[in-house]
DNA sequence: GATGAATGAGGTTTCATTCAT
DNA sequence: AATGAATGAAACCTCATTCAT
């Protein structure tokens, strides 16, 4: 009952820290007040993480080795270029119902240029980014998608996402519901037209000479 | 000149409390370092200001006040859809070029609970959502863009230069270089697919003569 | 031993803070000081008192609770009128002798314009003034005092008993030694000339024989 | 207009900071607060004083001075003990109505414990209670007064006159009216009770065999 | 004389972390 | 394993005082 599976106070702890982090920030939120959330004493915080910044890497940790799971999934689909990007919107907003005060802090912190937490973050943000890049790239040699810069269109694509995703948890209104409904089919089917190569019969003069 | 604009002193506390704030993030940044970045002692600071929030909302709000004249003054324009986006790229942009630092410290506390900061903050990106909501929703009604939910592809759209931006910020790598020089028009043929009528033959005149 | 009753700690603390404030001043004595002399570090302060001024207002209130007690317990005696004011002489001569420190804080702090002090010390004073005056007043009926006016008179009385109180309490010299001694008979002679009934020519059996 | 009388500035500050003090206490208040108050900038006061100690010590020693002078006159006086109490007694309630802030922060600041605030202002009680002591003193040879030990009875007197004086000054209600109407004629006839030689016939058995 | 921007030591308080129980 | 009293460095901020104008 203690060997195996993850203790029930570190889920507690964890569960509790999402939630303060979500709620002030991680540099606002204390020690004391998640130990309290969490129906712990704060040296038992301290059995299970070594410090505030570990309970957040750890939280960070989890959250980017399912996505990385989800991605390898994808990547060993052989999936279609536009139904992996449908699967990428699902995902998205599924994780969102799951766990919204979890999207929310790492939304927050993302940026946070703590050293360590950039090393965790940064490099699945630049490993997801990279992998929508080399599917555009592939779609674009397989004239499944039309011409663009896969570097940029990534980064773009990625940015859409989860911009309409922090619209959605960040405030709690009628149109938070809207986008929850609706914005996986919307996404999907702009996106579709942003990307690709159907009927663009002709695109002459679509440079500017700036 | 020191008699009547902004004191030489406020500006170089300002510019030091940018480059802490965007180095370390709001919460770790010390007024210590500001006021040693700055060259004055920390009860000038004090003088100017009337706590480290204040430093970072004033930055804030002057910030928000040249974003809201862009947009008021491109409200009134008269401009054609397509042009105001192309617009707002450019000023997106022009701003990197023009304070990087700004621009990241932007992009890191933006979702920073603080009360005081979300009023100031969340209040322009709310008035700039609504805006290019309400430019998609009359672009359809003309015809000039395809339909599409507009709350959603305004967030999207949002999203989707923010994201480009911060990967120019962030990093500083060639990558960096090749999206600074690259996005604005690679973003604009973007959104011009995604949005545009689909069923529009001639395309002919699309190039801009600036 | 440190499971139940006041924390050791916390004693220390109030032990240190009473010396320092005493000595300084509450707004010249700094919390290092009062930790140093304490014994104990910053924090541990802060863990048993919110506040400086907190700890300030415990140290009063334990003396307020004490006076109190004492005039309920006197008001409840049915003692004759002359015996109450000597046993409240006897009162505050014996706090001198058991704490002079915290009779010195007192006399210097009890004044002190902040709001929270005035609540908690007006009101005893208050109080106190109160009662003399109601005891005066029942003299008065009872035809065992000679008519005066009782408001004046029970602050008179007060202030009588503070600045004999002062003297020693301030100074340590040789007639802090004298009046330590002799001031609460010659006190309570005093009072009885002022007080007392003047046509009372049988004044027999008015030593006491405790 | 600058090389004799007492500068208009300085009356100016010397108001200011006697309400400012008075109001929230010699270390709470501010020099802003009083160069406001003043309507004077703060490098003035700087002008006059060498420090915020030093406007403290000139308030406390202007009124020294006053009082000793008025002491002085009256030692002088030849007038009978009785006389001289009666004019104590009115000295302090004229003083009330000439300006009550100046003796609330009289009262405030009579203790504490700062060491050039305490050799201005120590030296001047002390004196008093000499002088009134020695008065008893000399009243009791000339068997004007009943016997009685004339320290304590010195500080006794000072210090009934102090206590009522501070009821009428520390509040300002409808009790404070009342006091400042009645108080020296009251205090008056109770002194005369109190040490009066007067018709004291049997007073046997007075001391108390403790 | 008069000003008030500038200074920086030192104030109170917080909080992540430790460790004896 | 679990606790929470104890720690003390370091945070933000105040304010008496100075000095160039």
């Amino acid at each position: 009952m203690s060997g195996e599976a993850i203790p029930k106070k570190k889920e507690w702890i964890i569960e509790a820290a999402t939630q303060v982090f979500a709620e002030k920030g991680f540099h606002v939120a204390g020690m004391r007040e998640i130990a309290e959330q969490a129906k712990v004493a704060i040296g038992t915080i301290y059995h299970y993480f070594q410090s505030k910044e570990d309970i957040l890497i750890q939280i960070f940790r989890e959250e980017i080795e399912q996505r990385r799971q989800f991605f390898e999934g994808l990547r060993t689909s052989g999936l279609p270029i536009r139904e992996q990007i449908q699967r990428i919107l699902e995902m998205h907003f599924d994780r969102i119902k799951g766990n919204r005060r979890l999207v929310k802090l790492i939304l927050m912190e993302r940026l946070e240029p703590n050293e360590r937490f950039q090393k965790v973050f940064r490099s699945l943000y630049e490993e997801v980014a990279r992998y929508i890049e080399e599917l555009i790239t592939e779609g674009i040699a397989k004239k499944e998608l039309a011409p663009c810069n896969p570097l940029i269109t990534a980064h773009a694509l990625l940015g859409a996402i989860e911009a309409v995703t922090s619209r959605a948890v960040l405030y709690n209104d009628e149109k938070a519901a809207v986008i929850l409904r609706e914005a996986p089919q919307e996404l999907a089917r702009s996106f579709w037209r942003w990307l690709g190569a159907v009927p663009q019969p002709a695109l002459g003069g679509e440079g500017r000479s700036s």
